[in-house]
DNA sequence: CACTTGGCTATC
DNA sequence: ATAGCCAAGTGT
């Protein structure tokens, strides 16, 4: 390379100003947002000398281009050759944005979850901060005043990325963030941009639309007394804050025992010591009224969720940082919030799926969080009603200390559980068999006497498979490897991996047989075979496709609480911390949906679900029903669920996944490779299975596979995976290490096929 | 024989 | 990741 910058095909490239000219003051490592597993070195220059200091952003050439990092270290000396050695640009941050501990965790990170130090500091930093100029504006976009349906079957068939996009803005009806709606729709922004050129939408950019979390919501009053139980876990946080040093505590409380009360005093505690706190909640959780609990109690709170816009989030770092908020309450990145002499962190649910980031880097908050309160001596409190299998056996072998709240604020018992076998119902003639004769009985009942129920069904859509009797094939997706879900209210059959649609074909697609069935039951369905059931009750339906916005979901929560509604069929969406005292009966329409999945945790996953959409009824003072529909009523995780003993679960599955090897007994790191050329994908993972066998087998580490991955195809690309088996801890503390090296040099070898690596996995898709 | 396309390499 | 380079492919 050209070491003066004379060369004239490079001069433009390499400039001479940059050229490191009189002796550099010291040399600056800089992490840069790229993949490449390592740092690079930069000659500060004596202007800068100062300025430069670690944790500070930078802006750096790299390449032909400006990058912006975060200076990791400054060194007096440097071993690089001179000539490679090019001086840092310009300094953004006053003083570091990145403080000594975050930078820490974030090298840990990077390691355990084996991405670069700059892509794990990506993920530290709010949006803004990774770009240079800092706020920007959002863009929204809208649909022109009287286009319509004639516009939409203009491009119904030629242009179905526009189509998806026209209808689902007609839908929600005001303009949205681009940024919202592409991602939704898993589309690129060129369709807006095609929309716009046909006149039919306007793209504006705006200032950003306040948060909506941020208006006051109701107040929660403080109970002038604890239970009993309560009183004992707030002595035991406490009294661990109070000497100021590191312990995780696991707190087992059933719905309805009042661990945020605890969580409460506990902060309230913290704050009195002049320390500050985090507290993480699944996304989903996130709702004003949740946010209005900890504001009403401790004033400036600080929020940070995925929702948010960059200006939001740079705003909200600021008041964490500055000290203005010493709360902060968040979804999974809340974890990285740069709080202060960090006192505590609350990890509420802490079994949810969601504090997995699935996408790079791949981490876990919990996980994350336990490490950041050791390293900031800090109480971590992991609350939930059925914790993981990870944390209750860190809890039974000592690792985390176990708090429990096995009984209701309210002195009420948890309500009753009946389980019916639904091999035993008659098929109906009209459609699968969605609701037993027993479920009936008592949804009628329940209306007659003007109480509430809600149905849950992990399945949105109405029909899961278009089947062919003829030829038993089912309608695929062609770029994936998955059926469609038909969709009636949009008369589509809807990929759910990848969001593409089509018209549902009229014959066969594989044998042209002239009639294709619509097989099992999603939400659309359940809520249809209701109206019919039940004309007179006035149903909602909760799930994403009926909840566009953040506003439908809480307008159909208030009309429910208001009692304008009467039953709420949902998904997911409606498992979680809903509580209205009027609900009486709870549907649990197919308690064996997640049972067959193809994942270890699927039993867990399923008593899990099971315990908190129990947890919607009898809340007030009737006692609460629950009705559990299954097709196999003798499963462990049905029966124990029905019986409310979550321990003898847990020691069952326990053993189970000790027998098979997995976690809690086992540690994994699962691979994908992906790649258009399935042969390639499977040479890649045969090599990748061969070579990892062999570097960690003296560590006691066991590959499983390759074998297809569970969506075997995805968007176009051929999936395979692995799963290697590690030991838990103890002896081979070194072994994951050295899958990590390896796996990081494979993928780096192997540019044709994406690789992705999965440390603690929890999807296994 | 000019000009696109694909694979490979380095990025301080 | 991604720009930039060389080598092989493609149409005139």
């Amino acid at each position: 390379m050209a070491d003066d910058g004379t060369d004239p095909a490079r001069g433009l490239l390499f400039p001479a100003a940059e050229k490191v000219q009189t002796p550099p003051s010291a040399y600056a490592r800089v992490a840069l947002n790229r993949p490449l597993r390592c740092e690079f070195t930069y000659a500060v220059p004596q202007a800068l000398a100062g300025a430069v200091r670690p944790g500070v952003r930078v802006a750096v050439p790299f390449g032909s281009r400006r990058l912006i990092g975060v200076v990791v270290a400054l060194e007096e000396e440097c071993d690089l050759d001179g000539r490679r050695l090019r001086a840092v640009g310009d300094v953004l941050d006053p003083e570091p944005i990145v403080d000594a501990g975050l930078l820490e965790l974030s090298r840990w990170f990077a390691d355990y979850y084996a991405c670069s130090w700059g892509q794990a500091l990506a993920a530290v930093l709010p949006g803004s901060l990774k770009r240079e100029g800092g706020r920007r504006r959002v863009r929204v976009v809208g649909v022109v005043e009287g286009v319509g349906e004639a516009e939409l079957a203009e491009v119904a068939d030629r242009y179905p990325k526009q189509h998806r996009l026209l209808r689902t803005l007609l839908e929600i009806g005001e303009p949205i963030e681009v940024r919202a709606v592409t991602r939704r729709l898993k589309i690129s922004e060129h369709p807006c941009r095609s929309l716009e050129r046909r006149g039919w939408v306007t793209i504006e950019r705006v200032v950003s639309a306040p948060d909506p979390l941020l208006s006051p919501g109701p107040r929660r009053k403080k109970p002038e007394s604890l239970t009993g139980e309560q009183e004992v876990a707030v002595g035991a946080l406490v009294g661990r804050l109070e000497a100021a040093e590191y312990g995780t505590y696991l707190l087992q409380g059933v719905t309805g025992s009042g661990k945020t009360e605890v969580y409460l005093r506990v902060i309230e505690r913290a704050l009195e010591l002049g320390r500050g706190a985090i507290v993480l909640v699944p996304e989903i959780a996130l709702t004003p009224q949740t946010v209005s609990w900890f504001r009403s109690r401790f004033g400036e709170v600080a929020i940070l969720h995925s929702g948010m816009t960059d200006a939001q989030r740079l705003d909200m770092w600021t008041k964490a940082r500055s000290g203005q908020a010493r709360v902060v309450v968040g979804a999974r990145s809340a974890i990285f919030a740069p709080v202060p002499d960090l006192g505590v962190i609350v990890v509420d649910e802490e079994h949810e799926p969601s504090f997995k980031q699935e996408s790079a880097p791949r981490y876990h908050a919990r996980d994350v969080a336990v490490v950041r309160a050791r390293s900031a001596g800090a109480l971590c409190v992991l609350g939930s009603a059925t914790p993981s299998l990870e944390s209750w056996s860190n809890a039974r072998e000592g690792r985390y200390e176990r708090l429990a709240l096995t009984e209701r604020v309210s002195g009420r018992s948890m309500p009753a559980i009946e389980i019916v076998d639904m091999r035993r119902e008659k098929p109906d003639r009209t459609g699968p068999k969605l609701f037993s004769r027993r479920l009936r009985t008592l949804l009628e009942e329940t209306l007659e006497r003007g109480k509430q129920a809600i149905l849950f069904l992990n399945r949105r859509g109405f029909a899961p498979v278009l089947w062919c009797r003829e030829c038993n094939e089912s309608v695929r997706c062609r770029q994936c490897d998955v059926t469609l879900t038909f969709h009636r209210r949009i008369g589509r059959a809807v990929c759910h991996c990848c969001c593409e649609e089509v018209a549902p074909p009229k014959a066969c697609p594989a044998c042209t047989a002239p009639a294709l069935h619509y097989l099992g039951g999603g939400s659309e369905r359940v809520e249809s075979a209701l109206a019919a059931f039940l004309p007179k009750a006035r149903l909602a339906r909760m799930d994403s496709d009926t909840m566009l916005r953040r506003e439908d979901y809480e307008r159909t929560l208030e009309a429910f609480g208001k009692g304008e509604l009467d039953v709420l069929v949902g998904t997911q969406m409606i498992a979680k911390g809903l509580d209205f005292p009027d609900v009486v009966l709870v549907g649990i329409v197919a308690a064996d949906s997640a049972l067959h999945l193809p994942d270890f945790r699927a039993a867990e996953r399923t008593y899990q679900l099971l315990a908190q959409v129990s947890g919607r009824a009898g809340r007030g003072a009737d006692e609460g029903r629950i009705v559990v529909q299954t097709s196999t009523p003798d499963h462990p995780a049905i029966q124990r669920a029905a019986r409310n003993d979550y321990e003898g679960f847990c020691d069952q599955e326990a053993a189970l996944r000790g027998e098979l090897g997995y976690p809690p007994h086992a540690r994994l790191i699962r691979v994908v490779f992906e790649d258009e050329d399935g042969a390639r994908a499977g040479e890649a993972a045969g090599r990748c299975a061969a070579g990892l066998s062999a570097c960690t087998q003296a560590h006691g580490g066991t590959v499983l596979g390759p074998a297809p991955a569970p969506i075997a195809m995805l968007r176009g690309r051929h999936r395979r995976h692995l799963l290697l088996k590690l030991p838990a801890r103890g002896s081979d503390a070194d072994a994951a290490a050295t899958a990590r090296g390896f796996l990081i040099r494979f993928a780096l070898e192997s540019p044709r096929t994406r690789v992705l690596i999965d440390v603690d996995p929890v999807s296994m898709l």
